[in-house]
DNA sequence: CGTGTTTGACCCGCGC
DNA sequence: GCGCGGGTCAAACACG
């Protein structure tokens, strides 16, 4: 483990010794009945949670179904015009919806253009299988466009684009030609210490170094969002670190992104920044707080 | 001298 | 058809 998990760490709070304590003191009558008390109030905050838990995962699956309709809706109203042959698609203009778009601009009359169409959509398919994005929180003085993400990259271009007046670089997987993975790192308009790097394709390979990967400077991972908050990008400083990722808009990308959560090593990683988000929020160190107190409080009474 | 980066030129899709 | 803009190439350059 490395720096960001001892910095969590070092942020999070000890419960444990309360808990070790209530065990000594439990042969009071009084004590009993303050434990159970706590325990029933935990267990219907607990309860609480889960159902807000459940609401929310409720939310996200219809906000998902409706998406899903909404971009089926799009396909079908695409194909039912007679749309001109569409030519290469740059990957940099789709975003949320890139694989699903695929399907609608499937079908043509032309032979010709059925043929380089299927080639195009081939091409698309293997290069808009993945594509994810990443944030990655730095220093808004490092001009360097570098993101330490385990994998090597070999700079291939850089380009100031139109809608960005930081440069965006472009990079290679150090392993192609066999591995093609294609990165693009770019400056985030609204935020000029994040770095948005957007991976296509998927490494055929492991990281080349499993060292730098743990040591490296960018292993806090966080799923869900897409856009960097100004909260998620404040977490930290100094360090490159992606902080908000995957498109939950792409099946494919669903699948990764729960496939991500697979790794023990990001459960655990996932589990500290909850850890570490909860400690952070004032709300809950200031319920905690109180709690505390009101214990401490409860067992001086008692001790009386 | 080998390797990686920089940067201007070029290619090509797309909109007008 | 033309111009714009994103993406890629490759020669020149820097660095260890």
């Amino acid at each position: 483990m490395d720096q960001y998990s001892s910095s969590l760490v070092d942020t999070s709070l000890d419960l444990t010794i309360g808990v070790t304590r209530m065990r000594v003191e439990e042969d009071s009558p009084l004590q009993t009945n303050a434990l159970v008390d706590e325990l029933n109030r935990v267990s219907a905050e607990n309860k609480k949670l889960s159902e807000m838990l459940t609401l929310m995962c409720d939310n996200y699956n219809v906000l998902r179904k409706q998406l899903m309709e909404y971009v089926n809706k799009s396909n079908m109203a695409e194909r039912d015009q007679i749309s001109p042959p569409k030519k290469r698609k740059s990957p940099a203009r789709d975003d949320a919806f890139s694989s699903a778009v695929i399907g609608g601009v499937s079908e043509s009359s032309s032979t010709d253009q059925d043929e380089y169409l299927c080639k195009k959509q081939r091409e698309e398919t293997v290069v808009k299988e993945k594509v994810s994005r990443v944030y990655y929180k730095t220093e808004a003085s490092d001009t360097t466009l570098v993101v330490k993400d385990g994998y090597q990259w070999r700079k291939y271009g850089q380009k100031v684009t139109r809608d960005n007046p930081s440069p965006r670089a472009y990079f290679k997987c150090a392993c192609a030609p066999s591995c093609s993975v294609k990165k693009k790192v770019q400056r985030s308009v609204e935020d000029q210490s994040v770095l948005v790097a957007t991976y296509e394709g998927e490494h055929n390979h492991p990281m080349p170094s499993q060292v730098d990967s743990n040591n490296g400077l960018n292993r806090y991972i966080s799923l869900g969002g897409s856009a960097p908050t100004s909260a998620a990008a404040n977490k930290r400083s100094n360090l490159t670190e992606p902080v908000t990722t995957v498109d939950l808009t792409e099946s494919k990308k669903v699948k990764s992104s729960t496939s991500i959560v697979d790794f023990p090593e990001v459960q655990k990683l996932l589990v500290e920044q909850m850890a570490s988000s909860l400690t952070k929020d004032p709300n809950f160190t200031a319920a905690l707080a109180a709690a505390v107190t009101g214990r401490l409080y409860q067992q001086n009474q008692a001790e009386k």
